[in-house]
DNA sequence: ATTGATTTCGGACGGACGTCCGAATTATTC
DNA sequence: GAATAATTCGGACGTCCGTCCGAAATCAAT
C-alpha cells in the first residue's frame, strides 16, 4: 500500500500550514486549523515548530525558495529578451490562473511582512532576489537608458518596477470578476516596454 | 477654550479604528485597542457600528472617499498628459513620504477584501473608480494604441497597470530600507511611457 | 417638572486562542 | 531485553476576544 504517506509529522504540518493560509488567509488560521488539516495533534505543532511565529517563518521559508525557483525556471526558458519579459509574465499568469492560491498566499506573507519586524527581513530578501533574477535575465541591453531630467535609472530600479506592475496588477485582478479575461490582458505590460 | 473636541463619540471611534488599523494592522486590532485610543467605553462601539465588520465596512467607505478625493484632486493639477502621469507619480510619492500609515491602511484593507466577500466589492470599487480615473484624466489620446500581436489593449487595461505598477513598486519600498531613496526612484514609472 | 427616547457606562458571558505539561507510545542504543 | 531518548498524545491553563445586557445619565418635547 501507501501511496506517499511517508512522509514525517514536521512535513505534514508545513503543508498544511500553506493549504490553510492560503485558503483563509494568515490572520484567521489557528494552529487547530492546521493540525486538523495536517491530521495532527495540536501539540505536535509546538513540538516541531516551537510556536506560531516559528511555524510560519519556516512557511515563508519554504516559499521563497519555491517562488525563485519557479521563476528563475520561467525565466531561462526564454531566448531573447522580448521572449523572457513574455516568460516573465506568463509566470503570474499561470500562477494566477492554475494555483491562484500561491499568489494569495504571496500576498498574505507579504501582509505579515508589513506589521511584523520579524517577517519583514524575509519577504524584503524575497522581493529584492527576484529583482535581481528579473535584471539579471532581462536588462543586460539597458545598462544605462532610461533617463528623465537629471536623474537615470538603473536596471535594477526598472526590474523593480516591472515586478511591481505584475505583483500590483494581480492583486487588482484577483480582487475583481472576470478573472480569466483579466489575467490574459495581464500581456499588455508587455508594450510598456 | 475647546480646539475641536465637539466631536460625537461616533467620529472618535471611526477614527481611532483608522489610526489603529494603519498603525498595527486589521488583523491584530481589538475593539477594546480602538474603544481605548479613542476614550470611549467599548460598548459604544458595538453601539454605532453594531459589531467589529459594520466598524470596518465604514472605515472602507471613508478612506474609499478620502483616496478617490485626493487622487482627482492631484490628477487635475497637470495640464499635459505628461504633467498628469508625473502628478500621479507624486501622489503617490507623497503619500509614502508624509503619510505611510495611509498607505499601509489602503494595503490593508486591499488584505480584508481578499479573504472576505464583505470587503471585496468595495475595495474592488475603489480599484475600479481609480483606473477609471486615471484613463479619464491621461489616455485620452490613446484610443486604441499598444496593440501587440493580435490583441489591442485598451485605455482602462493600460490605466490598470500604471495604477498596478504605482501600488506594486510602493509596497516594496514600503518593505525595504532607504525609503527616501525608494520613494525618488518612484519617479522612473515615467520613463515606461 | 414629567415623560420618553437617546446615549453612556460597567460588567459579565461564552468561546477561541496559543502555550505548556505529564503521561503514553515508539524508536534507538547498548 | 533493559535503558535511554525521541516522538505522540490528550488535556488543562490563563488570556484575550466580540458580543450582549441592564442600569445610569443625558437630552428632548410637552
Amino acid at each position: 500500500m501507501s501511496e506517499n504517506k511517508e512522509i514525517g509529522q514536521s512535513e505534514r504540518i508545513l503543508n498544511a500550514a500553506i493549504h490553510c493560509i492560503s485558503t483563509k488567509g494568515y490572520a484567521s488560521v489557528s494552529l487547530r486549523d492546521i493540525a486538523d488539516e495536517a491530521g495532527v495533534v495540536l501539540s505536535q505543532v509546538n513540538y516541531y515548530y516551537k510556536n506560531k511565529e516559528g511555524l510560519f517563518i519556516e512557511v515563508i521559508k519554504v516559499l521563497a525558495r519555491h517562488y525563485l525557483q519557479e521563476l528563475e525556471d520561467k525565466l531561462s526558458q526564454g531566448k531573447s529578451e522580448k521572449e523572457k519579459l513574455a516568460c516573465l509574465i506568463e509566470f503570474f499568469q499561470e500562477m494566477l490562473l492554475e494555483n491562484p492560491g500561491l499568489f494569495k498566499l504571496l500576498f498574505d506573507m507579504t501582509s505579515m511582512a508589513f506589521w511584523s519586524d520579524t517577517f519583514k527581513e524575509p519577504l524584503r530578501q524575497l522581493f529584492d532576489d527576484s529583482t535581481t533574477l528579473i535584471e539579471k535575465y532581462m536588462t543586460k541591453g539597458y545598462s544605462q537608458t532610461g533617463t528623465m531630467g537629471n536623474y537615470s535609472y538603473s536596471p535594477s530600479i526598472l526590474s523593480r518596477i516591472t515586478l511591481g506592475a505584475l505583483f500590483g496588477t494581480s492583486i487588482q485582478i484577483m480582487l475583481g470578476e472576470n478573472q480569466k479575461e483579466a489575467i490574459e490582458s495581464l500581456s499588455a505590460i508587455k508594450c510598456l516596454y
